[in-house]
DNA sequence: AATAAAGATGCGAATCCCTCGCAAGTAGTG
DNA sequence: CACTACTTGCGAGGGATTCGCATCTTTATT
């Protein structure tokens, strides 16, 4: 018979932590683990940082989630079904703004053509400066 | 009268230390700081680790260096002058390959007209998965 | 419903990587 | 040579992530 849940569909054991560390990285968009934890204490006080790691590394294996590079720091994590945009971070103020990954489409291509690289666009951030930073007046 | 060597012409001091770690970035291409200080030991058994990070964000802020992230950790450091290519840093084998810059040129200028953002496409590596590791028969 | 085995959790300790504080040493200046 | 500012080595300090392990839970089986 099917299964009937996403988390026992691959084969994980379903816990109150694991469910609300999954739902947490899906309401909050990009979220650090220590963000998570935060998010997930508001109903559950007492789940440990490290559970909500290891949670994260173990839902990333079955592919219901994904980490991204934003800054020079450590990873922040996003649903896997929303990771659907270009980072583009701003070197000067820190800002993270979106772009549809259709913008990177071409230079994936020629990638792929010319280098036989497959392009993950999405896993590290597009790094520069924003439009804000840059125009000097404002 | 002018200045004659390049790390006084930046207004730093000249010390066996900061020659040597400089030497080192140029030599090693890519490297982490724990690399450069491995690198200077030969020749300077006694520098410490500290030195070197203090060193590395120095002759970064004089231009000298640039750091650049290939992976999911710490960054990696280049002689400013090397910085002309794009990493393509693939995830399943760990290899890190070099493409012209130019190859980026028309997505870097999309950005630039579609959303004012102007990118540093070499402050982050390029994610996916090389040709080898793609290519089921090898 | 009771049992057993595998897997998950909480907790504290341990790592890793990088930054600081400070006293001693050194480069640049005249 | 003497002075001052900058650097260095060293040890301590921090933040983030990982581990080890004893104690629960979940799930599959009686
Ligand atoms: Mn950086
Ligand atoms: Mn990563
Ligand atoms: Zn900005
Ligand atoms: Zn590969």
């Amino acid at each position: 018979m099917a299964e009937q849940h996403e988390l026992r569909d691959r084969g994980l054991r379903l816990t109150p932590q694991r469910e609300l560390v999954l739902a947490a990285v899906r309401e909050l968009g990009h979220a650090t683990p220590e963000e998570v934890a935060e998010k997930v204490r508001q109903s559950h006080p007492g789940i440990n940082l490290s559970t909500v790691y290891r949670n994260l590394e173990t839902l990333e294996n079955v592919g219901l989630v994904l980490h991204t590079h934003l800054g020079h720091g450590g990873a922040t994590y996003h649903a896997a079904e929303e990771l659907t945009h270009l980072h583009l971070v701003c070197g000067v103020c820190g800002s993270v703004g979106d772009a549809p990954i259709e913008a990177a489409a071409s230079f994936v291509t020629s990638l792929a053509d010319d280098f036989g690289f497959r392009t993950d666009v999405s896993h590290f951030a597009i790094y520069g400066t924003c439009a804000d930073c840059f125009d000097p007046n404002l």
